[in-house]
DNA sequence: TTGCATACATACAGCCTGTATGTTAATGAT
DNA sequence: ATCATTAACATACAGGCTGTATGTATGCAA
């Protein structure tokens, strides 16, 4: 530990903030935002408050960049499972059961279903969702059922999602999943039934 | 204002924790619960901080008292807007019709459906949602859907009513309703469908 | 009326947040 | 290579907030 020698201001950096975000993740997601205290987090990631303060406007700043991450992990790992299908059906079950896959990761859901809106507002956690996860269950459903107003169509996938993320956080406190992988497969084949008479 | 001779312990007391929680419900609805302070809820409630301490175990507490009233509030406007109806799919579109309704009232949707579950926990808001509104849409879709695995039922009214929760958000935020409550019927009637075959 | 419990009011200790200021090390220009 | 500048911290401080402990007055029951 004694070799640090002319390490880079970028270097330096990457690592405090990573080790910032690390720390307050962990924390974060023990004992939720309110209850997680900036002295906590720095000790935990073995720095201080001035380096934390440096890196990042407030508590909540931090909070966001933690929340951002999160939804940037999501986003790659349904993406990553997400192998080109043709039929918009199966795109859309395989696409949900992805999203189930990747948010059972632990903290998850805590974080981006349940603190993440309280504290940074729902509008937030929708311009992050449409910046880096995108539009994929709109297309899906825009593609699965073409005569729908596309107006009503997001609401319908504003909602559908709802229903998702409920099940994944009922899954998350430990709810048996299969009631819920059924219900969501249900849902989904129903919609997608009223789209083409 | 001097007249207030000879008051019962049980009036001061009913008087006092009204005061608080009205007091406590605008500031929270107006600037969250992480971001109000109990000095600021007492010189509302024109009581010291003493008498909040003494009703109340902490902040928290009066927020539970809070969220429990106005879920309180909820239920009965649903219940009061709900007239027996004989067909179940008529009862499920009027009920989630009086919901989105009641769910209009300055501030409800975020103590309901924001702070709510982040402050008290999910589990928390659900059964207070059971204790209070009942299982009125668990029950609707069972009297329309027979043939369903209960335990599916159950899931399937959770993913459900967080759709609809999603809409009475969006609506909250200041969405245009129409498209919402077009989804949330074709949401419903998608799901009857799949019913009785 | 007398003793007790309730309903507060006041004071205090500890923690936390954000900022202001100081210090060291890297970077860019000469 | 040197020097000025700036980034990356570290430390110290002020204010506010939470919860508790203690004190007081009033309703209540015997």
């Amino acid at each position: 530990m004694q070799q640090i020698k002319h390490r880079t201001n970028e270097a330096r950096t990457a690592a405090t903030r990573a080790a910032l975000i690390g720390a307050a993740r962990t924390l974060f997601v023990e004992k939720g935002y309110g209850e997680t205290g900036t002295p906590e987090i720095v000790a935990a990631a073995n720095v201080t408050r001035g380096a934390l303060y440096h890196h990042f406007a407030d508590k909540a700043d931090l909070f966001r960049a933690v929340v951002t991450a999160e939804a940037a992990a999501l986003a790659e790992a349904i993406d990553r499972a997400t192998i080109p299908v043709a039929a918009p059906r199966t795109a859309l079950i395989e696409g949900t059961g992805a999203y189930f896959a990747a948010m059972t990761v632990p903290g998850r859901a805590r974080l981006l279903l349940l603190d993440g809106p309280a504290v940074l507002g729902p509008q937030t956690m929708a311009e992050l969702d449409r910046s880096l996860g995108g539009a994929t269950l709109r297309q899906g459903l825009a593609e699965a059922m073409r005569r729908v107003d596309p107006v009503e169509l997001d609401a319908l996938a504003d909602c559908l999602s709802a229903a998702f993320d409920r099940a994944a956080l009922a899954i998350a406190g430990g709810a048996d999943p299969a009631p819920y992988c059924a219900a969501i497969t249900r849902l989904i084949d129903a919609t997608l039934r009223t789209g083409r008479p």
